[in-house]
DNA sequence: GGTTGACCCCGTAGTGGCTTCAGGGTTTCC
DNA sequence: GGAAACCCTGAAGCCACTACGGGGTCAACC
């Protein structure tokens, strides 16, 4: 099997294959005379393992890991349950804030109906004010003390992330 | 007003403060004779709309042109509501799969409750069957023709995204 | 046998939005 | 005068790819 023929099996993209072997996920195959990658079906298996946790938007040491685990079916699996415990935090605090976000985008999208000089634009103004540190949905309070905006890095850190100061202590206004 | 103030004013890191007037959003602020960045009121105004903007996820160059925007304000302002309809677009595709997502992970989660041997564990299982192309929340076909994986790409294509083949009509099995 | 086109190889650089690092200088406080 | 806090710069690292450049291989067709 050709990296072709496995990355139409698993609808995986041929340099993504290739990136999944450099890192480490997928074990490099045989290779034909002519230095054409040669997959078993391990590989295909494997991959679509991948595909599957990628899906589920797990990052790639997770997946390793996972795999590892696999392989070794002797070991205790706490460890999965940990794992899937902080992908699903990770997903749920992503979740909460997209819903905020979507209700203010939503919001901010009601305050400006029709074609009208950006002067007049209630968007802008809207986005303007709660810059400055008037009321607004995600950045209640005019100066400090508030809820404050909901924080960009959740998306990022979150569930398990060492502790690190707050950035969201606005005291602009 | 030195960077720190800055910072500490808007909730925005020191250095994201030097990499958004290295990618041109903020201005470059006057120099005090020791080099030091002093920056004025204006300044931090439109920080503080870069990052509310952030906050409601907008890429950088989406915000650039909102910025844009507010400094020409005879302009009309339709494409401040295009921009805003697309990142709600976005937004929206995000939250959907999300939802899928978090109802898959649970739905792991609960195939595994206490600590046992990594060969008995239901999450291994549940996602290797996956994998192979049985039944699986997001994967209800064993062959092809069903709705397949939750493409990983739709967090970052979706919406604007020029047409692109599908990556999801899984053949394995 | 020459050409076309699909397929494959490799290494490197680019994406976005930061974050970290290395290696310095300046200011302030005790 | 020495330590700690603050500031400077440029470059590299992070993630998970994606794209690019420049080449080799192979089967089919004229």
């Amino acid at each position: 099997m050709r990296i072709g023929e496995l990355a139409r099996a698993t609808g995986v993209e041929i340099e993504t294959v290739r990136y999944y072997e450099k890192s480490g996920l997928l074990p490099e195959p045989a290779r034909q005379a002519n230095g054409y990658r040669a997959y078993s079906a391990r590989h295909l298996e494997r991959l679509a393992f991948i595909r599957h946790c990628r899906a589920l938007d797990m990052p790639l040491a997770d997946i390793a890991r996972l795999l590892d685990f696999n392989d070794h079916p002797q070991s205790d699996c706490g460890d999965v349950n940990t794992l899937i415990d902080a992908q699903l935090a990770r997903v749920r605090a992503r979740l909460a804030s997209m819903h905020a976000l979507e209700a203010q985008l939503a919001a901010l999208r009601a305050r400006c109906r029709e074609p009208h000089a950006t002067q007049e634009c209630g968007i802008l103004h809207e986005l303007v004010a709660a810059a400055h540190g008037e009321a607004c949905a995600c950045h209640p309070a005019p100066g400090r003390g508030g809820a404050g905006h909901a924080d960009p890095r959740v998306f990022a850190a979150d569930a398990e992330a060492p502790e690190r100061p707050g950035r969201c202590d606005n005291q602009a206004g």
